[in-house]
DNA sequence: AGAGTCTTCCAAAGCGCTTTGGTCGTTTTG
DNA sequence: CAAAACGACCAAAGCGCTTTGGAAGACTCT
């Protein structure tokens, strides 16, 4: 069932037909209730390809996936991806991925964009001046990016996470409880959340006249193996911290190991606080010490992109928002006094 | 830069630089290569929009996303898009996701079918007699299920590993190390996979004459928290068993939890044997006490999929072929004796 | 030499929608 | 009361590609 079988059995043209079913004005209120009527019942549906050629409108919301042998996609996208789904489903959105070489992104954006693809894009894992912000602000597609850029002569939409603020108060805390040797167990410091997260927690350590020391900061992708070799590094030093921050959760998981394996307990000897996105499968309350946190849901942080990018993409949002969540600090067992 | 531009300027139809450039044989060779060059120098990249409307044909996978705010999204589903992208990337293959009511995927399928949006599509965690498996093949797009259904009629193109071998030969370890009382900590029975490893646990253990008690089995979705209640149910009964298999490396780290809580050791009280979907930021060796698994990547399977359904898409693969891969048994620290 | 056969190219008809630029009555307005 | 404005509709021209159904010329065959 196509537009133009429609319009015959209505007896309209297509013309018509069409501007009723979009809610232009210029119909009959009458005629449009025929119209929608008889679309109902047919289960007559606009062909996507067709309207897409006439209007260049997709429907869709693009992602290029970075991929390549050596290449890991972070398993946070898979909670923020529950997150957008959910709002896209109710939007009749779809999203979709386009595979690109994790070091040429480039080409793939201005495919994506040249062709049409789809209506708005996002972004995650920005840095610093990150390429593809300049790019896509140069394109002229509209985009939201998920976390933060910086060092641009001009404004962008974005949504994150009070990062700095976080780890600012994670620190104070561990402060205020006596701790003086400080460590950070970081994610990738070129990306632009830990550059924040490193930044609040000398902010915090500074007030108070101390500072973290190039020996007391490893920054590393977030793997369980990778919080083992740092909280490894950071406890068998001559003075080893008494307290850590750590950027996830699964990083955690290992340092929670190091501890164990050093002879170590926490929070007696060590305190630790991580960052917690919230995964359904792995929660700080379950840890063998509950685990306090940083927490912010990233799920939320998917559905409001996607909210964003709808708004966008209808024109019901424009300039450049930036949008920065404030992030809960939740105490629980795994952090206490410095041990004197 | 369209095509009637390029063929303008080359002096020639739009059917003649659209044949040359789809490789059709009726164009001379010295003509093509005109055009080929000309297009090249150009950057004329066919609008997809209006390729898709002319043929159908969209470059894209498609999948069904189940949403809903009470729905989690697997974490493996990240690994296994890891390998599906790279494949994706090599051939210009984008893919789709769809987001779709958790509880009514099917409108969502029909949807994607009758728009032509996808020139394939892909299903994973099936169960026996899946409806999805049935509606697919009765609306006749090319797909393929990563796992299998059971209990249909007709046959269906699926890449699926040999979860009961696996299960069998981890218990067929177990027994042969003196454990007459085994266990099974399952993922969600109503799916395949889950079923079929128990079944390869059953078989094992029926050889010698054992049984797997209701007692001594559990199913649920997959999370650190279910792996310690299962570990813990287990563990707290009057015969409490002395090997557990367990489905998923994320559950085991709540089965080590319980372990500890509850003052047992790995291996001399409880082997431990799971599956490992090889994860790059969770790895069995690193466990306290390094994991027996049962292992395959699910990464590989990604791309495989990805591979049969280019292949699919091309003609290239035909009929319903079933493709099952053999799963290693990786050996480690975790498993003994059983206690005498 | 005339009939067939290739080879190489083209004009034009889709694909199914949106949108432009009307037309034709009917109402309002100065 | 003529002119302007409006309401409701339509025919046809795109959007940019593929594909059908030739056509013109060169070549082969009997």
């Amino acid at each position: 069932m196509n537009l133009k079988q429609l319009a015959h059995m209505l007896a309209l043209s297509q013309t018509t037909v069409s501007r009723a079913l979009n809610g232009y004005p210029e119909v009959n209120e009458e005629t449009r209730r025929r119209v929608m009527d008889a679309a109902k019942r047919h289960g007559y549906r606009p062909n996507p390809s067709a309207r897409r050629l006439a209007t260049g409108k997709t429907g869709m919301i693009g992602y290029v996936l970075p991929t390549g042998a050596a290449v890991d996609i972070d398993p946070h996208f898979v909670e923020f991806l529950s997150g957008l789904g959910d709002y896209a489903r109710s939007h009749e959105l779809d999203l979709v991925l386009s595979p690109a070489d994790a070091d040429d992104q480039e080409t793939t954006y201005r495919r994506i964009v040249a062709n049409r693809q789809v209506d708005a894009v996002y972004i995650s894992s920005p840095r610093p001046a990150d390429r593809r912000v300049a790019l896509l602000n140069t394109l002229g597609i509209p985009f939201i990016v998920h976390g933060r850029s910086e060092g641009f002569d001009f404004d962008y939409a974005f949504l994150d996470i009070d990062n700095e603020g976080a780890f600012h108060e994670a620190a104070r805390l561990l402060i205020q409880l006596g701790h003086r040797r400080l460590a950070l167990i970081n994610g990738d410091d070129r990306e632009t959340f830990a550059i924040h997260r490193e930044r609040g927690m000398r902010r915090a350590l500074a007030t108070t006249g101390l500072v973290l020391g190039e020996r007391h900061i490893c920054s590393l992708t977030m793997t369980e193996e990778n919080g083992y070799r740092a909280a490894r590094r950071l406890l068998e030093q001559s003075e080893p911290p008494t307290a850590i921050a750590c950027s996830s959760l699964i990083m955690s998981l290992g340092v929670v190991r190091a501890v164990r394996d050093l002879g170590l307990s926490i929070p007696g000897d060590l305190s630790l606080i991580a960052h917690d996105d919230v995964f359904p499968w792995l929660k700080p309350e379950n840890f063998p010490v509950p685990l306090s946190t940083t927490r912010s849901s990233i799920r939320l942080a998917g559905a409001r992109v996607a909210e964003r990018l709808a708004a966008r993409i209808s024109g019901l949002e424009e300039g450049a928002r930036g949008e920065v969540w404030p992030v809960d600090l939740v105490v629980r067992g795994s952090v206490a006094g410095a041990p004197t």
